[in-house]
DNA sequence: AGATATTTAGAAAACGTTTTCTAAGGAAGG
DNA sequence: CCTTCCTTAGAAAACGTTTTCTAAATATCT
């Protein structure tokens, strides 16, 4: 490949020459900036961004790190920070965490050998490691989205959960519903925390017990959805009028099991469910969901990011910014005479 | 950020032996290699990716290049290279071309300029552009997936789309439609092409006539499935009686046209499909569709790459993997009485 | 014990840029 | 016409590595 060296060559001019034209800031005749441009457009020559971020320390490239990229919340949130940051000439490394505190440092590792000039991601760890800290005195600009880490103070950007959750459960308390039980994912993000309290707070306040049975905790993935639709289907009489489904993966698993044993919903059982607009829509039937809004999530991270890599605000507090959600009905909840 | 400068400077050695203590290549005596090995965890030192590279010409990056990270398909398949390529130390960029040639030649150019080590990508343009020349006069290995561009020898991914396609619409004659409609891609990209000749291969064989208000042509996304199905809908009798669709987001749009104004599918239309197995699974009624297999294409892409990347097989002529598809029927299709 | 081989470590070049410093040549001013 | 200033261009340092070349110190062999 073809280097300043060899565009000064045939240019007859120095390497600075050159790399001042390609630059633009320095002035230089036109004439030998003709003779420059010439030469690069005869000997196909690209220059080298490595060499390039070496030189200026910044590379342009923002690190996105999910836990599952096969989830289309973070695919449409991956799409949202690359419609935002594409204008102003960063791209994204694109790494998935697989829901793993150990892939996710060994990740973050790599980020800052890479010397990415700053991350978006959706934590798992359950607190900050080692690493954090690096990138924090390293002073590369993280932004957290969709969850948090306590105690650290890092930017972020989420949807609000606990109380939509709460009104989630409280439509369903409204229709009649007794038997609920709620599919969550194990350990601690705090949006499965979040979810999981807003529940508690309506059950507690209608003065409905939790059962034991009825709280399932898994992965926030198809199969752990399907799991518990198995076992809440063969409960017998036990088995729960509604679901809570805390994650669009878990909702598409549940159905599936329902829908295996040729059950219907809302017939035979009422669900409800986080969702992000592109899963919800093609849903049959109509979910009644806490509309979650990842584009808005994507956009608003990548927009803080911009602004912590442009301006010069490094002492700022963190931000922590939380977005609104909404509930929609739609038809899969039915109405119990009680 | 600390250096091998300050690591050496710390373990009172000279940066080359640093260097040694973590290529692990050259024998370094134990006594050293603790003491620098101590220097770097005091100073948490991390190197320089940027200088490695610069260096050794090697970014271990990989881009990958897709038309839409909407579109489910593509989101599985950059997830199945992820996953391929991991395992061996390299990493994504991940960039959209939203089906614009223009954009696609730009971030081509980028992946040039930083160094990319290979390229996965789903090509937008029709014919090789300069572009493409300079990433094979510089050898940068690329494969093509899901589409081809004519003419260049790149090696390539993809499906069988012909005779699956005549084979999905030979099934719609078989169950007595002769009223078929295909809503496809516009413009030329070699998937489009393909399944429109499977479609003409079987209408052609079967001696039915191929009506111009039942090819409708769009883009690949719901938009032009929601805008064809509105349009099938208020053709009165003359409404086909099934619609071949040749992607998984044109059917989405076509369903919710059809359940928009009440209708049902099969009972009012008949609809089959391209489908990935992500999508499929969730749309009601499941639907009778080429099973497409973007996990395959994704890994086996990656796969091919890797092999360029380390091998030597520099002069060897490109590879042409055509993976089979299947059909699933499903319940989207009704029988008609002749 | 002397010669040779082996192990370990440092100095310096190289990768391809950007940028500072220096200087040549011409324009402007007295 | 001589001095001063401005414009344009080159030389060289710097960014942080890896690696080649060289050399010192130690081990091995006769």
């Amino acid at each position: 490949m073809k280097t300043l060296k060899d565009v000064a060559l045939k240019a007859g001019v120095s390497i600075a020459t050159v790399s001042r034209v390609l630059g633009g800031e320095y002035p230089v005749s036109a004439t030998t900036k003709q003779r420059v441009l010439d030469a690069i457009g005869v000997l196909d020559y690209h220059p080298n961004g490595v060499a390039r971020s070496l030189r200026s320390a910044k590379t342009h490239t923002l690190g996105v790190l999910v836990p599952d990229l096969a989830n289309p919340y973070f695919m449409q949130l991956v799409r949202a920070i690359e419609n935002t940051v594409n204008d102003l000439g960063y791209h994204l490394l694109v790494a998935s965490s697989n829901e793993s505190a150990d892939l996710e440092r060994d990740l973050l590792r790599i980020f800052l050998e890479k010397r990415l000039d700053g991350v978006v991601m959706a934590p798992v760890s359950l607190d900050g490691s080692d690493v954090f800290s690096s990138f924090i005195s390293g002073t590369v600009p993280v932004v957290f989205v969709d969850r948090i880490i306590g105690g650290l103070l890092v930017d972020s950007v989420r949807e609000e959960g606990r109380r939509s959750s709460q009104k989630l459960t409280n439509y369903l308390i409204d229709q009649g519903h007794s038997q609920i039980a709620i599919i969550n994912r194990h350990g601690a993000t705090s949006t499965a925390n979040e979810r999981e309290q807003g529940f508690r707070d309506a059950m507690l306040s209608a003065g409905i017990g939790i059962q034991k049975e009825y709280v399932v905790v898994g992965e926030y993935d198809q199969e752990t959805g399907y799991r518990a639709g198995k076992r809440f289907l063969s409960m017998g009489k036990k088995t729960p009028t509604a679901v809570f489904c805390t994650n669009n993966l878990i909702t598409l698993g549940l159905l599936q099991a329902v829908y295996e044993v040729g059950g219907h919903v809302p017939n035979d059982l009422s669900v409800v469910s986080f969702g992000d607009p592109f899963t919800a829509d093609f849903i049959s039937p109509k979910m009644t969901i806490v509309v979650q809004n990842p584009v808005q999530v994507g956009s608003q991270a990548a927009r803080v990011l911009l602004r912590r890599l442009e301006g010069t605000d490094t002492q700022e507090r963190p931000e922590e910014i939380i977005l609104p959600t909404s509930i929609r009905l739609g038809e899969s909840v039915q109405r119990i005479n009680i």
